[in-house]
DNA sequence: ATAGAGCTACTACAATTGTAGTAAAAATGA
DNA sequence: TCATTTTTACTACAATTGTAGTAGCTCTAT
């Protein structure tokens, strides 16, 4: 389990770029899929040297230009990301979680049927 | 619905105190109840005054003190957050978060069949 | 009445975050 | 070769956050 990043929402954005496109990418390209944002180059490339600097992503010069890749998965992220809110708003009961989220009606009724089968409840 | 309101980590903390106890507190009862946090008087104070900035808390002045109360129910926030982690982590989808959680192993066997139970699933 | 205790109000300051600007090097096109 | 374009490296600056310190007011106990 790697150690806890601390990773702003912004840099967040960033990063998730990286996850969708599962390659390579210079800067330029990660501003382009991130247009409703409507970040300055500058902005998104500050943004990769805090990543960098925090761990979370690798850059390589291939020619002029950095590519970065990410060196933390979205996954594991998820599961982070996802006990620390358990840990800080659901008092560290995974439970109280789900059942929040059942209570929410955030899911459609085919959506707890899969769950259901996924997981043979 | 309320608007989102932007809560910092420290902040949180002592709004749980608020919610944890049900009552109108002052600063030097919430102060004893964070101990584990370790944090001076005046610290917990300015917690509590940018918690009021935001429109979180209340004050109402008893004598000499300030007495404060949530104006945020904790069910709320936590639906708020989750919502929030939802859309940022979990490409939306309060599924994912929902498989993600029974794939974690964070709910043990009698977590799971109490759900099952309450949802009727 | 006065000295300490409790409490608030105001101020401070470094780190992080959002948001870029500028300088400079390298490639490209005319 | 010389201006233009790409791209990076470095710097900047205000807002938020973590973490208090100080001054000053009001009780209370002597």
């Amino acid at each position: 389990m790697q150690e806890q990043l601390n990773i702003s929402g912004a840099e967040l954005a960033v990063l998730q770029v990286l996850w969708e496109n599962n390659r390579p990418m210079k800067i330029q390209e990660i501003c382009d899929r991130l247009q409703n944002e409507n970040w300055k180059y500058n902005t998104v490339a500050t943004f990769l040297l805090r990543l960098e600097g925090k761990g979370a992503v690798q850059s390589k010069k291939q020619n002029r230009a950095n590519y970065y890749i990410p060196l933390i998965k979205e996954e594991v992220y998820q599961q982070q990301q996802t006990k620390r809110l358990i840990a800080k708003l659901y008092h560290g009961s995974a439970k109280n979680l789900a059942v929040s989220l059942f209570r929410s009606n955030d899911m459609t009724a085919e959506d707890i049927a899969e769950i259901k089968e996924m997981f043979h409840l």
